[in-house]
RNA sequence: GCCUGGGUAGCUCAGUCGGUAGAGCAGCGCAUUCGUAAUGCGCAGGUCAGGAGUUCGAAUCUCCUCCCAGGCUCCA
């Protein structure tokens, strides 16, 4: 009997019998790792267990409590969904079904027209749980893609897909079959589907799933295809992985700004208004106000001069800047008034600051002129597309722009992704990597050149920031490449914060020039830069940050003091008349509530310091300070040293919460 | 825009078979004077999202519109 060697993951070998497959080698191994594993990983490449070894591969045991494994029975569990819809519905067509972030999901077409409902994921979830105490092996088979196209004659979906892989038209699909070999797997022969795998063994290996939600979702993600109906699952390695995947959900819940932000009467979207567009509260008002105030000192500080621009416009701006061209679905309509004359409302601010640069001719010597402006834009976004403050109808950007020299771009754009960075870590987030999205495929402007130029003193800049670096291919905006800055928040989720955009066209469209050192009229670029995005959605994503416990200098109200009976209410006004001098925001809560109560309000309005005065303070000028999120209230602290400890806080921007929760 | 689900007091929600509207919190009034997350009693609060229809009778059934949620698409 001959042998073969394979080379497992930590680099030592072992020999196994010619024709052994990786189960074999995970028994060999042991008796544990045979029982756990569920796929293998050989020479790098995904597979199942049953698949033959060669001689010199390099293999590693997939099991469930990784990345690889966990993808593997989430895509199993994605099959046997499917199973259970076709017990249930017979006839129905099946699309596809991948593993995604945290579970799956399955693209169905019903016979007859038939509708999932909500009601109807808990008798398909009943189905998969008999599928899986039905213990059904995954078997793989191959064919020729004729047969493929034979075997799925009554699935068009699927025959969609495997001619797609004969045609090489959707290169996509290479990771649904494989190649030119269509490969399936059937549990029992009731249910077969196209796969490239690898599967676990058998389905009594899955189990600790849930189904969430059912939802549309277009054919191949064109609009223009027919819809489908897509089953969300969730899906894990342990009954203790599942539940606490759900927990995380609903602690992700708790922190949404939309509920935080009624509980803490920071903002609305009253419906007499219409879909997002939101008010502002007295308390929401004040974070915004914080928020915009800061923002305006670093520009100060970084050179920007402050402009101001008008919400409304005659067409001919967003004709010459070439919005309309692309965007003038996603615009308000225009107001057709009496001199013949459309207007718009704006979605952009840029044209408007290009205008404000054409104001008079310029010299080479003010550039780099950086213009900002919190200016307000109006989109009209699909109604299913607006969320929260998140993707609102009328927002406002930080926004700026920046004409410089293509001398002076590399430099600038450098100096600029360190100011983007210092902001917003001045706002508490500091984990951040960059994107950069590069020239449409077909919304774009611009000769290749002047893409590659700026595509490439973008990629150099970025690379520069010692940040991880991801590409987005086709990302960009038409008229040229963005880096973006992407953040990861308190419980670990990213948000496209920041873009800087560098934009050749924009300054010629509009004929822009600036007289330089030889006398004779040169284009300058532009680079158009947002740090916040939107105050609105920026706001909404610090809420959700700090989960609503936003850190004193932004906090609407960020002491309250209360004294314990009525005749300390005139010492609770003193001492917030004392801080009220630092320009800390105070107020008091006089007793005529019992102080536990009052304590309670203050602690759900989550305000950072709840200070108390009794007896004892009034006599020695101290207060009780009790400080969110600490464990015990502190007793007879002077009011001069809880002053300075505000001051200081306040000054730098501290979260002594959040330090205590990391 | 499309698919699914939803909209009852300021908020969170209950409301049976179609029989005429309910709780807790918040608000207001009175009493209570208290040392770190809920003092007691009382009062007031509703076009059951809006409109049309079926019915002797509609929060409840049907249709349309508006708004919200989760997705898909889109996101300058």
């Amino acid at each position: 009997m001959s042998a073969i060697k394979v080379q497992l993951p930590d680099g030592s070998t072992r020999s196994l019998e010619e024709g052994s497959n990786a189960r074999d080698l995970a028994g060999a191994i042991g008796s544990r790792l045979a029982k756990d594993a569920l796929a293998a990983q050989v020479n790098g490449e995904l597979t199942d267990l049953t698949r033959p070894l060669e001689n010199g591969d390099v293999v590693a045991i997939v099991t469930p409590a990784s990345d690889l494994g966990r993808d593997v029975l989430r895509h199993s569990t994605a099959h046997v969904l499917a199973q259970a819809v076709v017990r249930l519905w017979p006839g129905a067509y099946y699309a596809i079904g991948p593993s995604i972030r945290d579970g799956f999901y399955y693209d169905f077409e019903l016979p007859h027209g038939a509708r999932f409902s909500d009601d109807d994921l808990g008798r398909i979830e009943d189905e998969m749980r008999s599928i899986v105490a039905e213990d059904q092996p995954f078997l793989r088979s191959e064919y020729s893609i004729d047969e493929g196209l034979q075997l799925f004659k009554d699935q068009p979906f699927k025959v969609e897909i495997i001619s797609g892989v004969g045609s090489g038209a959707n290169p996509e699909d290479a990771t649904e079959v494989g190649g030119s070999v269509v490969s399936t797997y059937s549990n029992t022969p009731e249910f077969q589907d196209l796969c490239r795998g690898p599967h676990v063994p058998s389905t009594k290996r899955l189990g600790h799933f849930r189904l969430m939600r059912v939802a549309g979702a277009y054919w191949r993600g064109d609009e223009k295809r027919p819809q489908l109906q897509r089953i969300y699952g969730t899906a894990w390695e342990s009954k203790e992985a599942l539940s606490a995947h759900l927990t995380q959900l609903d602690e992700a819940e708790k922190r949404d700004h939309r509920r935080l932000g009624q509980e803490l009467d920071l903002f609305s979207f009253p419906s007499e208004l219409g879909p997002g567009l939101a008010v502002f509260h007295p308390r929401g008002g004040t974070v915004r106000r914080v928020m915009e105030e800061y923002s305006r000192t670093r520009h100060v500080a970084g050179g920007y001069e402050f402009v101001n621009t008008p919400h409304i416009t005659k067409a001919e701006l967003f004709e010459t800047s070439g919005h309309l061209d692309w965007y003038a679905e996603s615009m308000y309509p225009p107001m057709d008034l009496d001199d013949g004359q459309q207007y718009y409302l704006k979605p952009m601010n840029c044209p408007f600051h290009v205008l404000i640069f054409k104001a008079r001719q310029r010299s080479y010597r003010e550039l780099p002129l950086r213009m900002f402006e919190f200016g307000t834009v109006y989109r009209y976004e699909k109604s299913g597309a607006v969320h929260g403050l998140t993707r609102v109808r009328g927002m406002t950007q930080d926004d700026a722009h920046i004409f410089c020299t293509r001398e002076q771009m590399a430099q600038e754009l450098a100096d600029l992704l360190d100011f983007v960075l210092g902001l917003l870590r001045d706002f508490g987030l500091n984990d951040f990597y960059l994107e950069l999205s590069t020239r449409p495929d077909v919304k774009s402007v611009g000769s290749d050149d002047e893409w590659n130029e700026a595509e490439t003193t973008l990629a150099d800049v970025a690379r520069g920031a010692g940040l991880d670096l991801l590409i987005d291919v086709g990302g960009g905006a038409f008229y040229g490449p963005k880096i973006s800055v992407e953040a990861r928040d308190a419980i670990g989720r990213t948000h496209q914060l920041s873009t800087i955009q560098l934009d050749f066209q924009t300054p010629q469209r509009f004929e822009a020039s600036y007289i330089a050192a030889d006398n004779a009229r040169h284009r300058p670029i532009m680079i158009h830069r947002a740090l916040f995005g939107s105050v609105e959605r920026f706001m909404a994503i610090l809420i959700e940050h700090y989960a609503g416990n936003l850190p004193t200098w932004m906090s609407p109200e960020q002491v309250k003091v209360l004294g314990v009976r009525d005749d300390h209410d005139s010492c609770a006004h003193d001492v917030a008349a004392a801080l009220r001098l630092d320009g800390v925001r105070v107020s008091v809560d006089e007793a005529n509530e019992p102080l536990g109560a009052r304590i309670r309000r203050a602690k759900m309005e989550k305000v950072p310091y709840i200070l108390v005065v009794g007896d004892e303070d009034v006599v020695s000028h101290t207060v009780g300070v009790n400080a969110r999120g600490a464990n015990d209230p502190e007793r007879g602290v002077s009011v001069e040293d809880f002053r300075a400890r505000l001051r200081a806080e306040i000054a730098t921007h501290g979260s002594p919460e959040l330090a205590r929760a990391t």
